[in-house]
DNA sequence: GTCTATATACGGATAGAC
DNA sequence: GTCTATCCGTATATAGAC
């Protein structure tokens, strides 16, 4: 069923299946997909632990739900970036920001996207692919910027470029105590943008 | 109990100590540390699961030991480098050119030890810290390659944009199907070091 | 739709014979 | 040092009353 679909419901049911999936989405990245359990998502919402099943019938379910979420998580920020930005350097330097927006929770628990997609991939889970495409959607948007500033030939390479850029900074600073790394690397990197 | 002196007792029982080690360092890179279980390394050694607490209290224990010999593996790559490279900046390039070595197997699991400290982290394990150590070992080694080359002041900035760098390739080429990225990105890392 | 009780499997860990 | 049998906790998942 289309998550659009559900939205439109509005019913108690569909309130509480968004909840799940919402703590979920959160419990996934703070504590990894595997470690978190049924428990920890039935603590965290106040939803009973056999009750769960109502609504998904596996686990898996639920981290299929909460990667769609994801994706439109994505989608819908990407939207508003493009009406809030109209210069494509500017949507890139917004790009990197995030770094800087969500410094706390990137230095305790990494970037959602890559710890995620890195636990699946070892786990050879089903859903590997699906996580992974969440680096697809922005590297379509990404792509789009280089183009519109005359890098289309390199467009590809240059989006996964960035996205590794931050990548990589997220895991360091996530293992690093160094507090100005994360600042200085942005910086860095915002400047590479203006002399595109 | 110190590791050098297990080396040298060269016991039977060390023998099978080592192997245990040496089989988990590998599972917990491939499967992630959570993921591979006492069922696991039984299989993959042939060592019965009961045997493990002869050699080992807890996992955590087994950890601990994989974690030294790791530190202790990086120490002693390092010092081969050393003595095959007596230049900074061949040093370097050599230390880009593991992801190419070992290419196959960072798209398949990401960085051993990045992917490591990432899992630890979120599962807020007791030796989180221990993990994060490894970076340690090769920023203190990178800072000196940059003192030699004369940028003393920014040594540990430049060293943790490397590691940085690495990650994130690493990362972005487990998740991405493009074969080509690890490796411009990579020859792109070297024209960076020819040019300091 | 919600909740309790429970089935089933597997994890780490222990005891004790050999 | 090695192996088997087993304990105990917790995980996912199910059945069924309400």
């Amino acid at each position: 069923m289309n998550s659009c679909i559900i939205l439109l419901m509005g019913t108690k049911g569909e309130k509480n299946r968004n909840r799940i999936v919402s703590i979920a989405d959160d419990l996934f990245y703070k504590k990894g997909y595997e470690h978190t359990s049924f428990t920890d998502i039935a603590d965290a919402s106040g939803i009973a632990r056999g009750n769960f099943y109502y609504y998904f019938k596996t686990k898996d379910d639920i981290l299929c739900a909460v990667l769609d979420k994801r994706r439109e998580d994505i989608d819908s920020m990407l939207v508003e970036w493009d009406k809030k930005y109209p210069d494509p350097k500017a949507r890139l330097k917004n790009y990197m920001l995030m770094l800087v927006k969500s410094q706390s929770n990137i230095e305790n628990f990494g970037c959602p996207m890559g710890s995620l997609c890195l636990e699946l991939n070892k786990l050879r889970h089903v859903l590997q692919h699906d996580a992974n495409s969440m680096f697809e959607v922005f590297r379509f948007w990404l792509e789009k910027q280089f183009t519109a500033l005359s890098h289309k030939k390199d467009a590809r390479f240059l989006s996964m470029h960035i996205m590794g850029r931050c990548q990589g900074i997220s895991l360091l600073a996530s293992t690093s105590s160094d507090v100005s790394y994360l600042n200085r690397e942005v910086k860095l990197l915002q400047q590479w943008v203006d002399e595109l």
